[in-house]
DNA sequence: ATGAAAGCGCTAACAT
DNA sequence: ATGTTAGCGCTTTCAT
């Protein structure tokens, strides 16, 4: 069956060492190894067959070359973005092992575990939030030295590097946009703040009224679960829209958390005969690929989520390779994506 | 560090095998251990915050509890569903190493021989279409003996088993509701046809064009490559248009082989003021989330590919525990969509 | 009911 | 420049 050292090692009339040396190349612990050697060895290993054992590697070198991934959902383009981002900067070192824990305590724990009992070299994660499991975070960095770069959020009382959007001026400067396109009136369509990301995008959105002098002006909706299937988001959109018709003054501008609840707030403007833009703005804050379909043409804000994949693995591999490096921050700027769901005053 | 099995032992007072047993519960070899001693090993271990090894185990047992699981692209929530089937029936006993190929021949060997490499227990694999990977194809089965299950299309030469909807059935249903609808002039936009998948979306729209005596109505339009971006996309959509301007007779409805290039044709469609349904019927084939977006509505037809992964996931395991199971092939139902973009003459 | 011991296929000192 | 050897942490016969 599978092909093992000691086997080309016989064929080749060398040792097991030699094999496993010319086969890696010159890399590790610089032994020379003369080029003829070298050359039948790897002659014999392809006629062969031979398929290195990853298994074995990892047991004997203590290195798995893997690293877990723990994100919490991967519907969305969200966290796929952020994974082509990690895969493309580990790629071929590396290889990712995929986990979801939707923000499942129990299914997160499970899927650290796994990271550990796999022992793979480090690992990048988005918090689900569940205090429960800080120990368990706690455990993989202190107890099994094993790198972790977060994403998008921090884990309270564990300093860890982090890499995410950033989330404040999300709001911040779609406030400020619609601010220049006359807004004065804009309400903040929101979630339960219990992710920080929420909170942030929260706080831009304050903050911004507040500089601008609209501070009268604020105004919040929210839900209290944020990630849902989109009969919720209907249904809340509904709500949304019900409560724009009767205030008074007429908000003129809504801000919304995410783009698929936009979507759907779109769907009832239609519905009820709303003309968006004409008669109310509508903004998102996570750019997702429906906005740019020129049926919807949603504007939002974009953030470059690849590229937070690819520095987050960027720094894990520092501090796999290293182990160095201490708990840095990085907050991506973003983007404003204007399209044509908001229009001057 | 990490704690072992003998150390474990040693604290516990019993041997390492005993331990091993222990700690696994009763399923292997029906060894009986004394429910005290296993209670104080479990003990220990817990105390000592043991985590098995899982490396080690795999080297030892010959067993790696993983399947890799090769797909062409993970955006546009189609193989996301597969991929959640799959975890979904594999959890927690089996853990899913994703790999994508994009079409790629060099990243498909690649990431085959790193299923080899990994030890995988068994495949699921969606295959590129490049034939000078099939040798490695077989390579997996024959001489590793690794059970692949197939994911949308056969691989020429080889007898696997495949999970697949019914290609065919789609654009055939499609076609005939149509008609049902009134429709006689229908056009059908398509791909290359030199993916399985393809070629079978446009049988299927052959064959219920001449059932119906439509024959003569028969037109396709197509474009060598079909998994592009959003900008080569949009330029196809505006040549299909076009296209359709200058017929006569104009066709009343455009069966499109992707919802993607659905969505970018509607906005085409509205950019030059032509209403959709009422000028014009427009259909997709792939039902994508967008699809069922109040704004967009777009009439299409539904594959459950959760289900897909789930019985491909089911079959693997059958031939992973059993070594048993023929190239079964598993055709699942579709269903039709109608929306809002399809209307009766 | 429990242990001892032989690997699994490789890596990495430590020779020569 | 190449070989010998001791593990890595488990699973699994084979004993007792």
């Amino acid at each position: 069956m599978a092909v093992t050292l000691k086997q080309i090692a016989e064929k080749a009339g060398v040792s097991l060492t030699t094999v496993s040396f010319a086969l890696r190349g010159k890399q590790p612990g610089k032994r020379r190894l003369s080029p003829i050697t070298v050359e039948r060895i790897l002659k014999v290993a392809d006629e062969m067959g031979y398929r290195p054992n990853h298994v074995a590697a990892s047991l004997a070198g203590k290195k798995t070359y893997t690293i877990g991934v723990l994100v919490t959902a991967l519907r969305g383009d969200f966290y796929e973005r952020v994974l082509f981002g990690i895969k493309k900067e580990v790629y071929p070192k590396f290889s990712p092992v995929l986990a979801v824990h939707n923000y499942n305590s129990g299914y997160e724990k499970n899927e650290l575990e796994n990271f550990i009992s796999k022992r793979v070299d480090g690992v990048i994660a988005a918090f689900s939030g569940h205090a429960e499991n800080i120990e368990l975070y706690r455990e993989i960095k202190e107890k099994y030295n094993i790198p972790i770069v977060l994403l998008d959020r921090r884990i309270p009382g564990l300093e860890l590097p982090l890499v995410r959007p950033d989330h404040f001026d999300t709001s911040y400067q779609a406030v400020n946009s619609l601010f220049a396109l006359g807004h004065r009136n804009i309400t903040y369509i929101g979630g339960a703040d219990n992710l920080e990301y929420m909170k942030l995008f929260n706080q831009g959105y304050q903050t911004a009224m507040t500089e601008l002098g609209l501070k009268d002006n604020i105004s919040v909706i929210s839900q209290s679960h944020a990630h849902q299937n989109q009969k919720v988001l209907k249904k809340f959109a509904a709500q949304v829209i019900s409560a724009w018709e009767q205030s008074s003054p007429q908000p003129t501008a809504l801000l919304v958390i995410s783009d698929w609840l936009a979507y759907e707030i779109l769907g009832v403007c239609q519905d009820r005969g709303i003309k968006v833009p004409d008669d109310l703005s509508v903004m998102g804050l996570d750019d997702c690929s429906p906005s740019e379909l020129p049926t919807i043409g949603l504007s939002s804000v974009w953030a470059d989520q690849e590229k937070v994949g690819e520095i987050a693995a960027k720094l894990l591999l520092e501090r796999i390779e290293n182990n160095t490096g201490e708990p840095t921050r990085i907050i991506l700027p973003v983007h404003l994506r204007m399209r044509k769901t908001t229009r001057p005053l």
